[in-house]
DNA sequence: ACCTATTCATAAGA
DNA sequence: TTCTTATGAATAGGT
C-alpha cells in the first residue's frame, strides 16, 4: 500500500525509516483503538522507536497495569516477580543480619545470657572489658583536655588581672597630671599608654571542647 | 476497507464481533511485526478479546519485561507500584535500623568514640558496666553449679566406695563359706546380698552442664 | 506536512 | 473457520 511494494526488512535510510515509523505507528495505534471499540477488546500497545521515543496505547476501559496483571495470570509468565523476589531476598538477608546484631547487642547488654555456654561468655566479657577501657580512656582524654584548658584560662586570667592593674595605675597617673594643671581636650587614654598595655588575648585558639 | 464502510462503534452482533476481532487482531500483530523489522523498533502488543482470549506480540530483539522496564523509566509511571514500593520502603527501614545497631555496637566495642561528647559516653559506660556485671554474674552462677556438682559427685563417690567395700566383705564371707565346706553351683553373688547393696546412682539427673 | 498512486486490510457473503 | 472479493484504508515515495 503505497507507491510501490516494499520488502519487509530494515529500512537503511535513516530519514525514511523515521518517517515510515511515524506513519505506521499512527496506523497501529489507530487500529488498536478501533479494535478496542469495535470488538470490546482490551488492548495495550507500547512502541519504542529506534531513536528511543516511546508511544503507547491502552484501551480506555482498563490500565496497562491491569492488562499486565491479566497477562501474567493468563500466560503464567512472570513479568516483575523476578525483581520482586530479589527484593524479598534482600529483605531476608538484611533481616538476618539485623537479628544477629540484635542478639550480639542483647548479649553485650547482659540480656539472654541463659542460652550461652561459659565458653561463649568469655569473648563477650572480653569485648565488654575492652569497650569499657576504650570509653574510659576517651573520658580521661576529655578530662585532661578540660584540666589543660582550665590551667590556660587561669594563666590568662592572671595576665589580664596584671594588665588591668597596670591600666589603673596609668589612669591614676593621667588624672593626677590633669589635676596638676596640664589641661587637655584629648580624652584618648589609650594613645597615652605604652603599646604593651593594649589588651590582647594570649590564647586566641583556646577551645571549649564540649 | 471492505465491502462497505463501517462506523467505529461496538459491533453488537456477537459472531460478527468475534470474526472482526480475529481479522483485526491478526492485522495489528502483522503491522507490529512489520514496524519492528522495517524501523528497528521495539514493540509490545497485548490484546484480550471480549471473551477473554489473549494474544500478544513482542519484538524478537527484546522481551515484554524489558519493554515494560523501559516504559516505566521513560514515562515515570509505576506499573507494579504497591508491592514493589512497599518492599523498597521496608528495605530502607530495615537498613536504617541496621545502621543504628551497627553504630551502637561499634560504640559498645569502643570504636568510633571520637564523634561522641562526654555526655554521650556516660550511658555507654553504664551499659558496658551493667553488661559486664551480668556476664560475670552468669559466670559465677556456672561456677557455683560446677562446685555443687563437684560436691555431689564427691558424695556419690564416697557412697560408691562404701558399697564397694561392703561388697568385698560379702564376697569374702561367701568365699569363706565355700572353703568351710558349703559347696554351691550358684555363682550369683548378688542374689545372696541384701537388696540395698545393689549399686544404683544416687543422682540420676546430675548433668555435666558444659 | 501534504499528495496520491498503489498496495493492503478487511466487511460481507458464501 | 476459511475463502473470496469489492471496497475503503494505509502508506511509500515524492514534493
Amino acid at each position: 500500500m503505497g507507491r510501490g511494494k516494499i520488502e519487509i526488512k530494515r529500512i537503511e535510510n535513516s530519514t525514511n525509516r523515521q518517517v515510515t515509523f511515524s506513519k505506521r505507528r499512527n496506523g497501529i495505534i489507530k487500529k488498536a483503538r478501533e479494535i478496542s471499540v469495535l470488538c470490546d477488546a482490551q488492548v495495550s500497545v507500547v512502541i519504542f522507536s529506534s531513536s528511543g521515543k516511546m508511544s503507547e496505547y491502552c484501551s480506555p476501559s482498563t490500565t496497562l497495569s491491569r492488562i499486565l496483571e491479566r497477562y501474567q495470570h493468563n500466560s503464567g509468565k512472570k513479568l516483575w516477580d523476578a525483581k520482586h523476589e530479589s527484593l524479598s531476598a534482600e529483605i531476608d538477608r538484611i533481616k538476618k543480619e539485623n537479628d544477629n546484631m540484635q542478639i550480639e547487642l542483647r548479649h553485650l547488654k547482659g540480656e539472654d545470657l541463659n542460652s550461652l555456654s561459659p565458653k561463649e561468655l568469655i569473648p563477650i566479657e572480653d569485648a565488654l572489658q575492652n569497650g569499657l577501657i576504650s570509653v574510659r580512656d576517651k573520658q580521661m582524654e576529655f578530662l585532661k583536655k578540660l584540666k589543660k584548658n582550665e590551667r590556660l584560662l587561669e594563666e590568662e586570667n592572671k595576665h589580664l588581672t596584671y594588665l588591668l592593674h597596670q591600666q589603673e595605675l596609668a589612669m591614676d597617673a593621667n588624672v593626677r597630671e590633669l589635676e596638676l594643671g596640664y589641661p587637655s581636650k584629648d580624652r584618648d587614654f589609650a594613645s597615652h599608654m605604652p603599646l604593651a598595655f593594649h589588651v590582647q588575648p594570649i590564647q586566641p585558639n583556646l577551645q571549649e571542647n564540649n
